[in-house]
This record gives C-alpha cells, sequence and structure tokens, in this order.
DNA sequence: GGTTTTACGCGACAATTTCGCAAATTTTCG
DNA sequence: CGAAAATTTGCGAAATTGTCGCGTAAAACC
C-alpha cells in the first residue's frame, strides 16, 4: 500500500461525507482531472484504503426508533464462554455495533429496537446470562453526531 | 413518505451492505427491471429513507489506530452550556460518534486517535472544562461488530 | 545530466443512469 | 363487481458517468 498523498487526503475526506460524488465534483474540489480523481478512488478501493461504500438508512424505516448504549460487564470467572458471548452479541440483528474494552466495563454495545418492550426482550434473550455478571443501559435521548 | 414494499425493503438491504450495486445487479437480486429499481432507489433517497451514502475508510490510514469510548457525566448545575459542548463535541475531530444518553451518564462518545498521547491531547482540549463533571475512558480493545 | 518511473490530461469508448412512453398492474370509487 | 384513475413496470433512447490507452510532463533515481 503505496503512501497517500494530499490529494488522497482530501478525496477520502469527500468521500466519507458523500461517497456519491462524480467524478467532475471531485475534481472541482480536488484541483485533479476528473480522469485522475476517478483513477485515485479506484486504486484507494483495490487497496482497500476504502472498505467499502455503504448506504445509510433512516432507522425509523424498519421501525427501530429507539437506540441503548448497553455497558456489560462480564463474570471474568468463566473465560471460556467470552467467544460464545462474542459470537451470540454479533449475531443478535439488534446489535449494530459491538466492541470490547478496557476500563469498568468489558463490552460497550450500541442496540436498535423499535420499542421498550422490544428492548427488554432482547435483553431476556441475549443479555440475561449467568456470564454476564452486571449490564447498565443508556437509552439514547439525541444523537449529537 | 409513501409505504415501503417488499421490494424496496430488499434495496435498503442490499445497499447497506453494497452501496456500489449496480441497477442490473440490484435487478438480479430483487427481481425487477434495472430501471424499475434504479428509480426506486432514486425515490428512496429523495424521500430520505436513504439518507447518505459514505465510503467506509480503513482507519489506519488516517494512523487513527486506536478507539475510545468515553463515557461523560455532566454538572447539572450548569444546563446553559449544554448547547456549547454539543457543538464542541460535534466539531472535535476525534469524536466519530456521539450520543445524548440518559442513565449514569449523560454523553457516550466514540473518539478515533492516533495513540495514547493523542488521545490525552483530545482530552486535555475538549474533555478538561468545569462543565464536565466526570469522564470514564474504556480504550477498545478489539471491534465485535 | 540523462534515464527511468510515475502520474497527469485529453479524448475515445464502455458502462451506468435517467427519462419518455405505452402497456400492465393496482387502487379508488360509484 | 367493474370501470376509471393512478401508479408502476419494462423497454429503449439519450445523457451522464466511469474506464482505458496514449502522448506528455514532472519527479525520482542513478
Amino acid at each position: 500500500m503505496a503512501e497517500l498523498d494530499k490529494f488522497d487526503h482530501r478525496l477520502l475526506e469527500l468521500l466519507q461525507e458523500n461517497a456519491r460524488l462524480t467524478g467532475s465534483a471531485l475534481a472541482q474540489q480536488v484541483g485533479l482531472s476528473s480522469a485522475a480523481c476517478l483513477r485515485r478512488v479506484q486504486r484507494l478501493r483495490e487497496s482497500g484504503v476504502i472498505e467499502r461504500d455503504i448506504a445509510v438508512i433512516n432507522p425509523r424505516v424498519f421501525g427501530k426508533r429507539m437506540t441503548v448504549v448497553v455497558l456489560v460487564t462480564l463474570n471474568n470467572d468463566r473465560p471460556d464462554r467470552y467467544n460464545l458471548l462474542r459470537a451470540e452479541l454479533a449475531k443478535a440483528p439488534e446489535v449494530v455495533q459491538c466492541d470490547h474494552v478496557t476500563g469498568a466495563h468489558d463490552i460497550v454495545l450500541r442496540v436498535k429496537v423499535a420499542d421498550m418492550e422490544d428492548y427488554s426482550a432482547f435483553v431476556d434473550r441475549v443479555l440475561v446470562q449467568p456470564y454476564i455478571k452486571r449490564y447498565e443501559s443508556l437509552a439514547v435521548l439525541g444523537v449529537i453526531k
């Protein structure tokens, strides 16, 4: 993976905001020709710098109107179960993000559900189990960024 | 915003994974003509169902190899400063996600930085201020999802 | 300083998207 | 239930966008 110059950085910056920018739109903002921009973007994709392009969908469409951040603390006396839990969390459709972290907690989840009932069902199904010692639910009131 | 049928749902599902799918690729998987698919996608964009399309960039490219989840607790005696802080957090380039939440904490941040030093600078610049009572840093060891 | 390498812009070509239109399907309403 | 209205489809043409080769210019290397 070769070095990225300021043109590449600018392109990434722009595409990170709007991946549908056209060659000439990029050209205008970057100061290269359309073809040059597209060639660079093509290489950025092939080399894996741009991992993929995704559509951001309004969560209300799927009836997922509620987001919850969950701080999970594990029972550290059962390290064998960790991979199982990992797999389970990755599989759960409600979980849109899941990080293993250091500190007072072990796992931070971002969960999208329709409503409280839905969330409650998720908790019962996934979170209530002996390997999880404690979990703290933080309902998202508003997305600042 | 009209009702979405199964075709729209399938299109969204596909584009959520890969926004660069071409009209005929969509047609093949959805069972409509290329033009019909593209027309529907166009409408989904215009109506805001598809909020935007973004390129996912390998974080290492920008040298941001470290992710931290930060739980922020505010001094609730200064409600006037909330909007200021909001704006400041939204502006900070290190902050990739920022939610206002209920519960034991007030704000949950997702921060991407190069290293500890970088993170420390971020903390000093943004987080160390009278309006913030406390913050808890959870370094991300691994992204499960 | 000359040579090689790399990247650019230009322009032709290919692929993709957009648009108009008639037919088909679905919805509305008497 | 059935006809009129509205919506959506597929097809094909037109427009836009992306890809590629080529000659040239700039940068890197020796």
